[in-house]
Parts: C-alpha cells; structure tokens; sequence
DNA sequence: TAGTGTGAATTTCTTCACAGCG
DNA sequence: CGCTGTGAAGAAATTCACACTA
C-alpha cells in the first residue's frame, strides 16, 4: 500500500487525523486504536487504517498506532516540517481577520506578504507585514519565493489576482471568493465560498420545511425531501 | 430523473451553477448550453446535464438551457426564494468579518443574533445587531427561529455551542473552527477548516518540491509525489 | 443539426470481512 | 485475544456514448 498513490480524499482527511492525534497527546495518550481515533473524529475505523495504511504500516497490530510516531508521520506527510511563507490578498474584513489568523502560524503558515488595491490601507501594516498594492503581487511573490496564496478579494479581482499570483510562481492556492476559479495546468486551487456552504445549508432546511408543513406540498417533491435527508441524518 | 434522490456531490454543485447563470443574465445572455456552463465553470459537461436533470428536464434538445428560467429553478432548489435568519456565534475577527459579509444577504442570509462571550464586546452592536452573551443562544435562537447557525469560536468552545445551537433548534451548522465535529442525528453540520485546507497545499506543495529536487529524494517517495501529482494537475 | 437526457461503463471511494501478527 | 493491514465487495460519483427531439 505504501508506494501508491493517496488519494485526494485520504489527503482531505489527514489534517483531521493531525489535530485529533495532537489533542490526543496533550491529553497524554500514548497510543490510540483506529477505534479510539473512530470515535474522536467521526470517520470509520476501517477508513481510518486505510488512510494510515497509505503512509506506511505504523500500527501495532493487537495494541493501536504510538500516538507520538504516527502524529510525527501525518505532518511530515502534509509537509508541516517545514514552514511555509503565504501571501494574502485582499486585506478588508475576510482577508484580515486571515492575515491574523492564529490557527496559521500554530501550523507553519506564515504571511510574508499581504496586498491591496485600497490606498487608504496600503502603506499601513498588519502584524509587522506592509500592505503592499496589488500590482506589486508577481514581483513580491517571486522575490520572497512564496508558493501559496490566499485570494480574499472582491469576487470580481479574484481571476486577475490568481494570474498575477501564478506569474510570481504561487503554485497552490486557497479561494475564498464567491466565485470559482478553475485550475490552469500545474496550479491548485481550492474553491472555498461560505455563501455556496450557506446555501447547502439552506437546500437542507428547505427539505426539512418541506416534509414538516403539513398541507402536503406535491407528494412527489415531499417524497424526494425525505429520501434527501435519508442520506444524511 | 426528476424524481430520484439528489445526490449529495450535485447539491455541492447547484450553488456553482446559481453563481454562474447570474452572470450569464447580468451579461444578457439568455440560453446557454451545457457546454457554455461548461467553459465558464470548469465542470464537465456531462456532469452538468446529470446534475441538472435531476431537478427536471429544463433544457430545449438541440439550443440548451433558458437562462433566467434555470437560475430560477436552481435558487428555489436551494431554499433562496426565502429568507433565511442566521446566528454567528463569536464575534472575534473571523466572526465579525462573516456577520458583515457581503455576499450573504446577496443571497438570501439575514444575520439576525450575534453572540459571544468576551465581555468587552457584549451590549455592542455589529451593523445594527447587538452582541449577546453566549448563555442566550438557546433562547434567543429559539424564540427568532433561527434554522442555521454560524460556528466562528476558539476551538475548545466550537462543541458547546453547537449543543446550545441545537437545544435552541437549529438543524443546520456552518462550522468554521479548526476542529471537526460529527454531526448528531437529524443535524446538518459542514465543517470547513481553513486551516485544514492550507495543509492539503502545503501537502500538494511538498510533493511538488519533491520532485524537483534533484539530490534524488528517496525514489520510492518521487515515484508516489509523481503520480499524486498527475492526479490533480 | 446541435444539444439534451439518460442507460451503461468506468472510475473512485467506502465498507466489509478476515488473515496474520504482536 | 485484539487490532492492524488489505483483498474483495459494495456504493457513489463521474464519464461515455448515443437515442431522441426541437
């Protein structure tokens, strides 16, 4: 298992397997079964020691994985020894409270750079990093060889700010316009728009509306509702 | 089609193509066809037929989708032809910058309780809604209807204030700290760490300097940065 | 003819079930 | 005996390919 390739959603879930297993070991566990990780993070335990199983055979079989070891492993596999310089752009509210998120450095991410296209808050300086104009993006990036981005702009800048993003050399970026951006060869973008998890969430309260009103909708739309929430309740 | 069960992948999917007809209409084109979604979305075509024939044949064969007829159909799919009341607990940065968000009234998200426990913050008001004590959530949810609940506190509080959302009724959770929480029954929670998602491109990232080192790393790990690598770009 | 809607094939992801080891 | 690691089965999602129709 272990010279194949991971697949992406065994990657989207090692980060939860990292934070699990550091509260573990703050809280002085020294070894956990797939079952004790099961209960922690709410995935399977069989998916669990197959997605372990990826990195390599760390387990003890009839004991569990050494806690210590494997969190080790699921950070060097997600490259977390080393540390990672960021830039952010778009610099008002979202893009703000990102440049000072304390969840970043706590994992290696450090904002070296930060750019807007407001002049009244270019110039200043959030955390020790100047607020630099947006046309400075390719230069900057290339210069402190920073390959990941943060795009918090304005939906309407995001295609343009991933350009200039890319011309600097940024090869892996995080999108948190409401727009989706599609990868150009060689880049990866993760689209993350709050307002479209918004509306999954809506999509979810309207089908439960639906079945609770009483004056039955369309029996077929009510039936449709309630295999909906089958799937996920 | 019409009647089956809507995957969850193509409900994921639906708040894309509302984002993207929008445009199509406020450009003035007014029939698009899978193909033309296509290139302004980056999804397959296919793919953008099936999803779409689950909510009924909207399509003309041979010309494409009416646009304002199939954004219409999409909003309403996902619950946008109402209002939705929302509650963001915790008003720090992150939770002040999504109670002021742009982009969800523009979508039909009202945020109408705030609530936090910082004293200092307390009794203040976040444009035009004041800050609550976190002990209110349960009665102020319950007594505003509140459905859908916006998790933006320190980690260690993200498990309490979710019992407190639910007891006060809300089904359908927004959670944006860094740590996963299972959903309990009848309970819709989405969990998006952005943090997490950081370490999956510091993960693509170092899978990328891998190979680029020419000091040849171990080839068996080379050989499985490549082939995740082909996978995505 | 151009483009939808959908069975069928394929790929990807998850779960089962158990052999094998500490 | 208990738990890992994994082949094999199953489920879900995606893509193909084409019948069909405006």
């Amino acid at each position: 298992m272990k010279g194949q390739r991971i697949p992406s959603a065994t990657v989207a879930r090692l980060p939860i397997y990292r934070q699990c297993l550091q509260s573990l070991l703050n809280r002085g566990e020294a070894v956990a079964s797939s079952h004790r990780l099961a209960a922690a993070t709410g995935i399977e335990a069989p998916q669990i020691r197959r997605d372990l199983s990826y990195l390599g055979a760390f387990g003890t079989r009839g004991v569990g994985y050494e806690v210590r070891d494997l969190l080790r492993e699921v950070s060097h596999s997600l490259g977390l020894s080393r540390s990672w310089p960021v830039a952010v752009v778009g610099c008002r509210k979202l893009g703000a409270a990102l440049a000072t998120y304390e969840a970043f450095p706590k994992r290696n991410f450090h904002v070296s750079a930060i750019f807007d296209c407001d002049l009244s808050i270019i110039g200043t300086s959030v955390e020790g990093v100047e607020v630099m104009p947006f046309d400075r993006i390719a230069d900057v990036v290339r210069e402190k060889e920073i390959g990941i981005g943060i795009v918090a702009t304005d939906p309407e800048w995001a295609p343009l700010t991933v350009r200039q993003l890319v011309e600097g050399g940024v090869t892996s970026i995080l999108n948190l316009s409401p727009v989706t951006i599609a990868s150009p060869a060689g880049i990866v973008i993760r689209n993350i728009d709050l307002a479209a998890e918004m509306q999954i969430l809506s999509f979810n309260e309207s089908m439960k509306r639906m079945i609770e009103e009483y004056p039955a909708v369309q029996p077929s739309a009510k039936v449709r509702a309630e295999s909906w929430l089958k799937g996920w309740l």
